[in-house]
DNA sequence: TTGAAAGCGCTAACAT
DNA sequence: ATGTTAGCGCTTTCAA
């Protein structure tokens, strides 16, 4: 069985290929009663354009690439969706490259990709520094917009959360429920999402209390990082645990729990991204929710103007407030009952 | 800046654009001194094949379409990371489709990645019956393979965990520590995994207890799900739930914390998949690890065969046996002291 | 408004 | 072993 081409249609409808291309394009106005037979005989024939006969000539593939960090970070997947889905609706395709946390690979997939003639990239770069070259290189060829994190200023147009309110509205938050011994458990990764959100803490903290913006412990984005980084954080007898994600608040919550401390009646936590997984914890947790449709739909806006001409204008740098979403995990702490009800239950170790 | 293209790089190392294609390809014999000629000419202007136009002429667009049911659904990111880093080892671009478990958009999908060429299609269908028409069509025109989820018999090639097996395992392995009243938690969807686990459930559970088979109640594969169905299987008085996943299973040992029920030590629990948010719950959860890797490494020799001339060959189906992943969840039952322990912590509400 | 013809950049016959 | 040439299926001048 061989594909239907554009010359069959032509000689079924009795035109040439030239009017059947302006007819299913609709580049060219056509004769109504010619136009109308060549739709006829493209659907008899159950014809279907060769995308990639149209792209050779047109220069336009009609595909974007997606290169991101580690599709199983669990941020990313409903990223992708929302990004699938604004794509195809416009009739484009996405190529997905997943590059395993490690720039190298991010080079190679970008690479690969351009040379599969992406009309445009989205980028979550890996590393704020260690990325830009393959980056810049890029955003040289195609259109480019980094989604998610940035990667050095200037280099491409850049579509994200805006970390610092985020972090603002938790410090706030905190600030207005009662909370003020303050601390920070973060990455220490060269991303944005992990430098901007420990920046924000650290410009942010200090109005609530002068020692908190030295209360940091980084390490990275994991709930493993979490859990260990509860115990390193007690010491400093804190009243409210601010965490660079949500994965890591759910470490932390968790080894609060085992070691018998009462969240949120004597340390209050919060997370940031509100993935799914969230619903899972017990007490739910607070956290800064991540416009992630409206980043996708964005995004995808932005490569479509330019894609249709406006490849000079300025680069644009578009940051979208995330949302905070209080729950139970940051309620106001239970300040004399606390330490009493925690001890009810012993604490337990790990297995 | 304009792309270098082979007729460039013919002109520089002095020879046809044949030679400097029979070189970069390596498809045919070629002098060693012009060869060495031709790569310096080609490494020094910086020449990359454009990949459409060697797809156009060469009717192989190296690339493969993946169309899954929701990315969101936590199984199917480690999944699709080993499809793609199998993939891109072959040279191969992976186009991703997410069709949000709806059978129209899965078929919707399948077609604008056959306009877009693909060499072949992998794909994890929403439902048994509904994504038939689709995937059959689909599979007349290019090599399919179905992932991880089947669709009718005889439909086309298919790689697979062989659930039934799985599920037998924690069936014995629930035996082998002594517990009898299993019931099941699974989920009423018509996608093949829920359909062969229940199968497999409700033929292996007799050998336990003869009501056992009996003792099913089914929903949908969320945490939400398993939370309203551990108050639906208390009554059974089970010693055990079997889940048809661990989002169901974590559902489950949430609800039964809450309500004071002592898991494993009155009832244990297990699931299926061994997602990484397992790593999350306490007690650690008893589940099935699905062979990912082997899987995707599975899924992409397949298609590099029927790609490489087996066309014809008999269809193929693929079970790869699943693992048991013992864990605390599912430890022997504390007979005596089961009731009373978990009685110490009073019932705690959804809030 | 329509058609004829020239390619897009490459590979694969077919020559030599 | 190398060059010449004819397309792959489509879009887009250029004429009519």
């Amino acid at each position: 069985m061989t594909e239907v081409t554009l010359k069959e249609v032509a000689r079924a409808a009795g035109c040439s290929v030239a009017t059947v291309s302006r007819v299913l394009g609709g580049t060219r106005p056509v004769g109504p009663e010619i136009a109308l037979r060549v739709k006829e005989a493209a659907e008899r024939l159950g014809y279907r354009p060769n995308q990639v006969a149209r792209a050779l000539r047109s220069r336009s593939t009609g595909t974007i690439g997606l290169v991101l960090p580690q599709i199983t970070n669990p941020f990313f997947p409903s990223l992708v969706r929302e990004v699938e889905h604004a794509l195809h609706a416009e009739g484009r395709a996405l190529l997905l490259a997943d590059c395993d946390d490690d720039p190298a690979t991010e080079a190679a997939r970008i690479t690969a990709l351009l040379d599969r003639q992406v009309d445009a990239l989205l980028v979550i770069p890996v590393d704020e520094t260690h990325s830009r070259d393959a980056v810049t290189a890029a955003a040289a060829r195609v259109p480019l917009v980094l989604l998610d994190r940035g990667c050095g200023t200037g280099t491409a147009d850049l579509v994200a959360t805006d970390n610092a309110s985020g972090m603002a509205l938790v410090l706030e938050h905190l600030a207005a429920v009662g909370r003020r011994r303050v601390c920070y458990v973060g990455a220490g990764g060269r991303d944005t999402a992990a430098v901007e959100r420990l920046a924000a803490y650290r410009a942010g903290a200090g109005a609530l209390d002068p020692e908190a913006p030295g209360r940091v412990e980084l390490g990275d984005f994991s709930w493993e990082w979490g859990r260990a980084a509860a115990d390193r954080i007690l010491p400093f007898r804190p009243d409210a645990v601010v965490c660079a994600n949500d994965l890591i608040a759910i470490g932390v919550l968790q080894r609060l729990r085992q070691l018998g401390v009462d969240a949120p009646g004597e340390i209050g936590v919060t997370g940031f991204d509100d993935v799914p997984m969230v619903g899972l914890v017990d007490p739910a947790l607070t956290t800064v929710r991540q416009p992630v449709r409206e980043l996708a739909a964005e995004a995808a806006q932005l490569l479509a103007g330019r894609l249709n001409g406006q490849r000079d204008a300025p680069r644009r740098s578009v940051r979208l407030a995330p949302e905070l979403v209080v729950r139970a995990s940051s309620a106001p702490p239970r300040a004399a009952s606390a330490r009493q009800a925690a001890s009810t239950r012993p604490p337990e170790e790990d297995q």
